[in-house]
DNA sequence: CTGAAAGCGCTAACAC
DNA sequence: GTGTTAGCGCTTTCAG
């Protein structure tokens, strides 16, 4: 004969049971079991036993749509992010996750792909899950996106970036100063004839920070970007190779470049590699990341690395530490390397 | 005067307008509201626009958990995944994540730290929200996760892993093979003194599937591991750069080395330029992933591609596609690389 | 084409 | 300690 669970499932595939099922098998009211469950409020050891066995004996599983519903609080925590392709933001997300399980909260993620427009939406279907909490990649949004984050009455973490107006809690580094400080330790080094490769400014913020940033310091010192290479599409190695050879086509007397980021840095490293331009005394190039690769080359890679695994986790915790709004910089760390 | 948005944000702060609020304005009732807001049914012009300027007005977001306990079906969809350090899982998780966007489902994701334990509490945790579907890695379980994926009542996708018995969907491609592959092309080429340097195997199933494969075409040439340095943490560059350093120190007369992945190998890689063994005339490598910063070297490493992002999102696909219960073989790509 | 009413499964007062 | 009773905000018959 069948159990009890086979019956209900062949009745009507997919259901499961719910609270009253295991209220009724255990032969106390719901709210009892309900008590038992959330070990809340007490309740007898004889009471508590036979809750478990028919939790136990019908596979119950809590739904948490309706214990939301209820208490009007869910575990919810929505993420989102312009990326999973570049490796900050799968950092970035499994530090948070890491904080995030620890208080017993469940992220919801959404990828942007860098569009403010799907930011907006994704912003808006996160919040049709009255999230507990919203983490959200930097501070540019466009308003509808700024007034949702404002007016959801959850708190909001902003991360990666602290150049600029946050509205809750607010964790990261200043890119413009790491554009900065990539700037210094050129010029330190006597280049002067500088050059540029990126990718997408107009979307990537951040990246777009640290080369304001970086060409600040040049005109300071009276001096401007040679010659640039921004492409139109996400970073990545090949992309980086293929750049720094239309920009040393275009301008062969560059003593160094900064590239957007590591991914594109690397990219050009091959390309001298395999060209037998020789780095740094021809060329010196910086990226921006601090890549495990980048760093632990045999001619390791001059660039920054930042915390961002931190920041996931510290922006996570924050988030539900209960503290006023604030901004935390957790600042990053230049690596000279040996290719400047 | 406070607008009347002003005025329910300050008397409770963190509640937003509801269903009734927006039928009141528009002066309609709640299920006409409901049918206008999911365009279900026919409602005239005339209240199709008094509801949508009170959805405007109000700055109005339904409340998905209640629709969903309502209607019994969420669009939240588990992917419960090892790592998110390992960019395969990132990769994976990009695939789904943008199939599941296109079909209107949201990822909750989960990370186990290659924990079943962990992963048998974070599935429970994820049907608890009563998921359309759950996606998870590899198809090794604890015998309680098979048993709540199986009596779940939702589509299951097991993705990367072709290599054993599915519950549902199961997407990816052999592990066994890949190792097979790796072996034959060393002894193809003529390596006979092979060692193995890899992450724990324990834990990664799929990287102890290929090294099954690999050795056992060793066997059937009558030859096996000459030695081999497991490590007892991730894989990364570092972690490879010493395990391969440790393993030359212990068997000097290895002529060949096969990495548990790129990152591994790649940090094999980095030990050897800087050391000055040459490679692959004095010591071949092999990874496993196919990484770009592999593949676009100067010297690229002998790997192979897999295609966990069309994985992810295919698996992502089919979980909806109302299809059988079935497996698909997306196969891999053997690369010779310049290491061999 | 629109409204009324009955839940979805659970939690939270409030009684007992 | 434990049971009863209202809802949470929405969807969904079923009337009108």
């Amino acid at each position: 004969m069948p159990s009890i669970i086979q019956k209900r499932r062949s009745a009507k595939p997919g259901t499961s049971s719910t609270l009253s099922d295991v209220a009724r098998l255990a032969g106390v009211s719901e709210s009892t079991v309900s008590r038992v469950l959330r070990q809340k409020g007490f309740s007898s050891l004889k009471v508590r036993q036979r809750v478990r066995e028919a939790v136990e004996h019908l596979g119950y599983v809590p739904n948490r749509v309706a214990g939301t519903l209820a208490s009007s609080g869910s575990n919810l925590v929505g993420v989102v992010i312009p990326s999973l392709s570049n490796i900050v933001f799968p950092d970035l997300l499994g530090g948070a996750s890491l904080a995030l399980d620890r208080a017993g909260f469940q992220p919801v993620i959404g990828v942007s792909d860098y569009d403010p427009l799907r930011e907006e939406t994704l912003v808006a279907a996160m919040l049709a899950w009255r999230p507990a909490g919203l983490i959200v990649a930097g501070l540019d949004h466009t308003a509808r996106t700024k007034a949702m984050l404002r007016g959801a009455g959850v708190r909001v973490a902003e991360l990666l970036d602290i150049d600029g107006e946050g509205i809750d809690i607010v964790v990261g580094f200043s890119n413009l100063s790491a554009g900065r400080a990539s700037a210094e330790l050129f010029l330190a080094r006597g280049y002067r004839r500088i050059g540029y490769v990126g990718h997408y400014l107009g979307l990537d913020h951040r990246a777009a920070r640290r080369l304001r940033g970086f060409t600040e310091i040049l005109t300071h010192s009276g001096l401007a970007l040679r010659a640039s290479e921004v492409i139109a599409e996400p970073s990545s190695i090949g992309a980086g190779k293929e750049a720094l050879a239309r920009l040393l086509a275009a301008a062969p007397d560059l003593d160094a470049v900064y590239f957007s980021n590591d991914d594109m840095a690397v990219g050009g490293l091959f390309h001298c590699l395999q060209q037998g331009i020789e780095i740094p005394s021809r060329l010196a190039i910086m990226g921006y990341n601090g890549l495990d690769i980048a760093r632990l080359a045999p001619q390791p890679l001059a660039t920054i690395l930042t915390p961002r695994r931190r920041v996931g986790q510290l922006g996570a915790e924050l988030l539900f530490a209960g503290g006023p709004k604030q901004v935390v910089d957790l600042g990053f760390e230049l690596i000279e390397g040996a290719t400047v």
